[in-house]
DNA sequence: GCTTAGTTAATTGATAACAATATAGCTGAC
DNA sequence: GTCAGCTATATTGTTATCAATTAACTAAGC
């Protein structure tokens, strides 16, 4: 057991705070921002809060506009089509990769997200039920063994959790959630990877659609706002 | 036409012209870096050296050692493998995009990017033609209008590009290149999502198993080396 | 009234200085 | 001789300051 005590460096502890804020919502779209505002906020100096800005917009979260500040990224329609068709294409790169290397460790680490998805899907509410389906997913990436998908899924995984939290609609029905995973996860428990990747990628193609179209309800209040 | 200017800021230039300095070998793989000795070389200061270095670092070109400096990264043949099978997924993904929105001025740009390559497989070094492949790719990424994939795909072109620079005995036959790739254009021009996106999967998986034979020759030496 | 040049306030771009940390080499007890 | 602890040095982490740029405002000219 690796004692890490993770050393912390102040920028990415403010980034990791900002994150939050954005993901929960509680910074809106469209929300602008100036270093000077953070700093005085934080009780930090510029310098460490505009390394931290700089980690967000790698992510996506946030706009640089230049000698004028930062703003808050839009989520629009198609950022939330975009990113899904690219969690489609990762997670069942993701899926396959696990079905090739399963053995009894990562069946129970696999199985243990799911029954988690399972019980939101049952017993709490949609948000919580998405974000279940989310950890679900980033489990696969994980037990891929795959760095560099791992880090790509990590990158994106700010502005997909910010809709999952906007569309938590999304999930009108816990049993067809559970219906869908199941034979994803049964494949790749089974180790046919050709399945598993197949599955993984349909899945998230369907729920694509979905989404545009729970998005366009929640989201077109907004871009006329402007 | 917009007379766009691009105004760069100094940061990412030196980010630009550190970057190729990786790219083209000129700074070796375990390298050590250090933010004074950048700072010296460039006639700028640290904090600006700093930011190109945390740019690099998010492309994966260099590593970041807490207190103690920077390192261009190793390449390792599983980074190779890694690499390419994202490639996979992501260009299968940009195919089908492409296939399904294709239209004269898309075909004239990909037509373009398959000339440039049939031309140097067959005149050229290889080098020249590899690069014109990765090129071949990354217009096809272009064409998807597709942002954040194309994002993702600039975010590891330089790793791309490394191992493309380190592995140019990869092409030992030009007209097997052109063979290999002419389908997969014929297909998106015809607009045949499902299958463009099935053959560029296919290609680039192929060329997976091809790489790491060809890379572990040349890369053995240098990490028995450390 | 409309345009345009100049002015000012706000904000980042870039630099320089100070503080914290890790490594390596030295010293001395055992 | 070896190893724990100390110290010096190199290097980054953080802060504070100066410079450059933008955008909004103002007023003069037509």
């Amino acid at each position: 057991m690796e004692e890490q005590l993770e050393r912390r460096t102040l920028d990415t502890q403010t980034a990791d705070l900002l994150r939050n804020q954005i993901i929960s919502g509680k910074l809106g779209a469209g929300e602008r921002l100036t270093e000077v505002q953070i700093a005085d906020q934080f009780q930090l100096s510029r310098g460490t809060i505009r390394s931290a800005l700089q980690e967000l917009k790698k992510e996506g979260l946030v706009d640089q506009l230049p000698y004028r500040g930062w703003a808050v990224s839009e989520l629009t329609i198609r950022d939330a089509f975009e990113l899904q068709s690219l969690r489609s294409a990762l997670e069942a790169l993701a899926a396959k990769l696990v079905a090739q290397t399963i053995d009894d460790t990562k069946k129970k680490r696999l199985n243990a997200a799911f029954s988690q998805l399972c019980l939101k899907a049952k017993s709490s509410n949609a948000r919580e039920a998405a974000v279940a389906d989310y950890d679900l997913h980033f489990c696969t990436v994980q037990l891929s063994g795959h760095k560099h998908l791992f880090d790509m899924y990590k990158l994106m995984g700010g502005q997909v959790q910010r809709y999952i939290y906007e569309a938590n609609m999304l999930v009108e029905n816990g049993d067809e959630l559970i219906a869908q995973h199941a034979p994803i996860i049964d494949a790749i428990a089974s180790g046919d990877a050709k399945k598993s990747e197949q599955l993984a990628y349909e899945h998230n193609e369907k729920e694509g659609h979905k989404l545009v179209d729970c998005l366009e309800g929640a989201l077109i209040k907004r871009a006329t706002k402007r």
